[in-house]
DNA sequence: CCCTCATGTTGAGGTAACCTCAGCAATACA
DNA sequence: TGTATTGCTGAGGTTACCTCAACATGAGGG
């Protein structure tokens, strides 16, 4: 019964999350797909097609990280980018129809590695993560 | 009331890790520490001088990795290579004075920063979250 | 004592996934 | 119409890892 070690607690975050992306990692392999390139795919197949800044704060990166992220997937051929008709300036990355059958094959994989990682952890403990995920996530904007 | 998806889970995961780094990073901003030279540190000082293969299995990561820490930190003052006077293949990573000295100040700092970035959950919380991740750790050998 | 195998560290070289800064084009606004 | 803002991207980092192979040393068998 010693007092909890917020320090620790953070390398606890590190150690798991480093883990977590070596599984997803290996989930993806048979696509050539990194993690960051399925997040990508996995964004835009639940919020449509979207312009790299979009992108971006939903992946919650960099605007211009963003750009990489749909140079990659357009250089595997899994989206396009396509003039925005309202805004000359901007681009709007689509998914291919590649990238749409892609998605559906990864989903599975990503679903199943999700649940293999997560699995030692009951329902309710993965709930109660989320609880807490979702409360770290949303503190601070 | 939707049930829990666990390739969110995931994603939240990263998302509040790298939350979790920039903050780590800003806390450790005055002493122009990177977090992972914060993290060896802080398993220095808490378990003793160790050889880098050690270091890498405390740190987690490849022991080719843990010469590069090592080598960061001697660079910086930090700390010193001796040879092991058992093993005449190994080194020991000692701490400097110095590396002492900037580890007690950075305890201090680490520790505030994690307070606050785990503030928002309450005490309750923050054990139920180490738990978890211990449990998420401790999972697969 | 030698031979082989295992162990500890490191050089070389690579990668993913970010970042900032500056520039260009287009839009919005005063 | 001039100025500020927005959207994207080229250029050029950086961090924190990784693998592979070399090299020295140590340990055990015969």
């Amino acid at each position: 019964m010693h007092e909890v070690d917020d320090e620790g607690l953070a390398e606890e975050f590190f150690s798991v999350s480093r883990r977590l992306r070596h599984r997803t990692r290996e989930a993806l392999l048979p696509w050539e797909l990194t993690p960051s390139l399925g997040r990508a795919i996995s964004v835009l197949t639940r919020h449509g097609d979207m312009r790299p800044g979009a992108l971006a704060e939903h992946l919650r990166i960099a605007p211009r990280s963003a750009t990489e992220v749909a140079d990659d997937l357009q250089r595997l051929g899994l989206a396009e980018r396509h003039p925005d008709p309202a805004d000359r300036r901007a681009v709007i990355v689509t998914l291919t129809d590649e990238g749409r059958r892609i998605s559906r094959e990864i989903k599975a994989a990503r679903h199943d590695a999700g649940e293999q990682f997560f699995a030692t952890l009951s329902a309710d403990d993965r709930a109660e993560l989320t609880r807490l995920l979702r409360k770290l996530r949303d503190a601070g904007k």
